[in-house]
DNA sequence: AGCTCTAGTCTCGAATTGAGACTGCGTCCA
DNA sequence: TGGACGCAGTCTCAATTCGAGACTAGAGCT
């Protein structure tokens, strides 16, 4: 047995089913979804938008190293996909604003989940790369 | 207020503190765990993973759309972060057997509360998806 | 001698990303 | 009246990353 609880089993379960029922692997739905939480500035963007709306600039200014063009990207994507919501206000200068869904609201239980095991696990980690690279000169 | 949940509320205020607290953004060690669970490959490697130790090739075969370049590294990845033991066995041809370690396997916990989410909203992502691309042409 | 098997590494073209210049248009200030 | 500014993007080009697939070592099998 794997030592997981049984609700993890369960799950797996799941996912081992739903991998098999699904001829072209690639298309799994799980993972467009899981593909897009995956990426490296979904996250932070929901999280950001979770503490309150944010127009573009402020979104910019508060994840600094993100460029102008993964910004927009990101955002539409995340719109796309129904997470976020995206209202324009038609003044000079224009003004939009950011925005979670309901269904963007909903991830904010499993992210905080793994933001939350991040935070427990990082010392760990960094004491394993820290092991790692002396071992591997 | 959020609407969320205390929980959800306590992390949003950890994660905040964390991104205040740290001078160079880019450097947060949240982000360093985050970035690499996001990978596209990353979690699906756990996940099979977590089914049963596998080898080199079987994972291969069980993610048939990753190439050699990408499992490698990402198996590299995964273990120099503490997630995955990299077992060789002398034997000609090779064997080399991965596994997850009890680190990697807390993350089943919270991985699979995403797994979960993803199963439960996909339907409502698939449909966000449509009425978008039909109200973008 | 030649073929097979495994777990990689190497190379090269293709796709993705980052940095930053540029746009449109009303407002503010001179 | 005209010049600079703010905002939310788009566009271009260079750098980075990724995918596909050829190639390697060394023992066993025929």
């Amino acid at each position: 047995m794997t030592g997981l609880s049984g609700e993890v089993d369960a799950v797996l379960d799941g996912f081992q089913r739903a991998i098999r029922v699904e001829p072209n692997f690639d298309a799994c739905p799980v993972r467009g979804v899981l593909d897009r939480i995956g990426d490296k500035w979904s996250t932070l963007m929901v999280l950001t938008l979770a503490l309150r709306p944010h127009r573009f600039g402020e979104l910019k200014r508060a994840i600094p190293d993100i460029s102008q063009r993964m910004l927009t990207q990101t955002l539409r994507d995340l719109q796309r996909d129904g997470y976020v919501a995206r209202r324009v206000f038609p003044t000079t200068p224009p003004a939009v604003e950011y925005s979670l869904t309901d269904l963007g609201r909903s991830l904010m239980t499993p992210l905080s989940g793994l933001v939350d095991w991040a935070v427990r696990t990082r010392g760990a980690v960094e004491a394993a790369r820290v092991a790692f690279d002396r071992e591997n000169v």
